[in-house]
DNA sequence: ACTTGCCTTCGACCGCACTCGAAGTCCTAC
DNA sequence: GTAGGACTTCGAGTGCGGTCGAAGGCAAGT
């Protein structure tokens, strides 16, 4: 079975190495549906947020005859993305704009572009935020024994 | 009034540029107690967020004759000190941690060097995983039209 | 004396992003 | 045919980090 065949590569798979594209995931996904599992399993979220993220919005995901999701590539890729820009903490507030833009259709494509640089700018101040902040740690701790402040 | 001078000094500074350490609190700190609108303008945290810090014990703040917050030298470092960390995404709950090992004594050293050690790797592990996130969101942005899992 | 305005305490509330539990369904294996 | 386990929906609960509002106090300006 392909399901079980993918979980085992999971499981084997040198942990944490590539970095799961969506790109990645068009080779990767043998099998043209996954369950709500191998998808958990695939981006390491839980079902329960799986299902979460359904819900409100952020994908649309099929039933099968007796009710359970299937996601297909297509499906698979969203949610791939949606976890990418959550990890870059895109609020799920613009996530689902995003979405919605989509839906919309292809004329959207401009403000979804804009969407994605706004997004892009917040990352790279947090970036350097990140940065000063780690600096005044590093000088802390090298100067460690010094009593200002701490 | 050393109070108002402060405040104006804010207010006319050169927007954003120091990055706020505790040693420059050292040298701007020209009035030797400052109440909490003046900490707050300072560290660009609420007065709110102040007396919640307070709160839930991660600074000591003196008060006057009439019940007021008096910020010493000291308690003003450690205020900016704090704020640092959380930029860092320091959980309030490791500040915390490290509040009270330092009013525990010198002899607490090694665990708050620890301590922070520990975190400086967090934020390690939380710069690269951002940068992962901004390459796919910059691959997106330029391949933009391709209609993957979008 | 009185208004203005920042200050105090206290507890309640908020937004975000999950996370969980209950109650029930459906397929598979034995 | 029946036990097990993963699945379904729904609504409620959690943890974090603030954020707010009410009710009252004190001090300076007019």
């Amino acid at each position: 079975m392909t399901t079980e065949r993918l979980r085992d590569l999971i499981e084997t798979m040198p942990t944490e190495l590539p970095p799961l594209t969506v790109e990645l995931v068009r080779d990767l996904d043998i099998a043209e549906h996954l369950a709500i599992a191998d998808v958990a399993a695939l981006t390491g979220l839980s079902p329960h947020t799986l299902r979460y993220y359904e819900r409100i919005g952020l994908v649309d995901v099929a039933r099968d005859a007796g009710g359970r999701r299937v996601y297909d590539r297509d499906a698979v890729g969203r949610v791939v993305f949606i976890t990418r820009l959550r990890d870059s903490d895109m609020p799920i507030a613009s996530i689902a704009r995003y979405v919605e833009l989509v839906k919309q259709g292809p004329e959207t494509e401009p403000e979804r572009l804009a969407l994605l640089e706004a997004h892009r700018a917040d990352v790279l101040v947090r970036l350097r935020d990140l940065q000063a902040a780690l600096a005044v740690v590093d000088y802390k701790i090298t100067t460690y024994g010094g009593a200002c402040g701490s």
